[in-house]
DNA sequence: CTTATGACCTGATAGC
DNA sequence: TGCTATCAGGTCATAA
């Protein structure tokens, strides 16, 4: 669901309510969202597919690797995830892959119920003023992964990230991959080169660089990657400003959907006019994702 | 090493 | 109404 717009709304609601409040508790309803520095095959890095390759009982997970009894002192982010820092040195880092969500109710405020009920509630904390954070995710392609230092998180949980998109540059774009013969787009999705552009704002960075997503990275001149980056860093900024793009699901901490879905050029526009020159929006799989594009704007040439 | 592909999950919606 | 197929904002392991 959340690419780094929505991550970044995410973190500012989230730092609004929790930074300088202590955790006074935590209940953990589905162990295998959480990957522990000490046991790491829980959480989004668990092991997945053949039943000969499940991972042992995991071990109970300490609520101090949960900020349990910390005060809270910041909220991160780099790309699409996030990290809540303890006064403790340690901090706890969450994807929320494709359905993930961060809430949070104050004292006497119930948390936002969803349609399913509490059944994905995954991991609950109870705050110091009496409110709540939950963890939710029902498809569970995220998690929680926790680590005993800043540095740990950057060093070992962070480390194969590429550079956060909001610093995009043709420099670096062309460095990690102007060689690859992959296809643009692929190239944009690929968190080791950018860190934080998803399906939703490859394209809409594609378009607004008049760059056609099949085009291979390795054809793409120096102009081109610098429109790409510009534009990475722009519609990234609009999309903060509006809260992120709602499509279904997607709200802030506090439970608010964002707006930036009705700014979209092509995004979910297949077969509907270009606003730049009225042709028909192509769409196709590119990368194993829905991609949409204007031949006329994006050449292939 | 690089690149492509299917797998991992559940819920919403469209079509019969 | 109820069933089934398809699709979804993201990674991840494995194979070529």
């Amino acid at each position: 669901m959340p690419e780094l717009p929505e991550v970044e709304t995410v973190r500012r609601t989230l730092a609004a309510e929790v930074v300088g409040r202590t955790f006074r508790g935590v209940t953990v309803r589905r162990r295998d969202v959480i990957a522990t520095e000490l046991d790491p095959a829980g959480g989004f890095s668990r092991v997945r597919g053949g039943a000969e390759l499940v991972t042992p009982r995991p071990a109970r997970v300490p609520k101090a690797a949960l900020l349990v009894g910390d005060r809270v002192v910041d909220v991160l982010r780099r790309g699409k995830q996030l990290a809540m820092v303890g006064a403790s040195g340690r901090a706890v880092a969450v994807h929320l892959g494709m359905s993930g969500q961060l809430l949070v109710a104050g004292a006497g405020e119930r948390l936002k119920e969803a349609s399913w009920g509490d059944a994905h509630d995954h991991v609950v904390w109870r705050l110091d003023d009496g409110g709540r954070l939950v963890f939710r995710d029902p498809r569970r392609f995220g998690g929680l992964k926790t680590s005993p230092s800043v540095e740990h998180l950057r060093n070992e949980r962070w480390s194969a990230l590429g550079p956060d998109a909001l610093e995009a540059t043709c420099e670096g774009l062309q460095e990690r991959a102007g060689a690859s013969a992959r296809a643009v787009k692929a190239v944009l999705l690929d968190q080791t080169v950018l860190a934080g552009v998803g399906n939703i704002y490859a394209d809409e960075a594609l378009f607004r660089a008049r760059v056609n997503p099949a085009r291979l990275a390795r054809e793409l001149d120096r102009e081109a990657w610098a429109r790409l980056a510009l534009h990475v860093r722009g519609v990234l900024v609009e999309a903060i400003r509006a809260g992120g793009s709602t499509l279904r699901d997607y709200t802030d901490a506090r439970g608010h959907a964002g707006t930036f879905k009705a700014s979209h050029a092509v995004y979910g526009r297949g077969g509907e006019p270009c606003l730049a020159c009225g042709a028909v929006l192509e769409s196709a799989l590119l990368a194993q994702r829905t991609t949409v594009w204007c031949h006329a704007c994006q050449p292939l040439r």
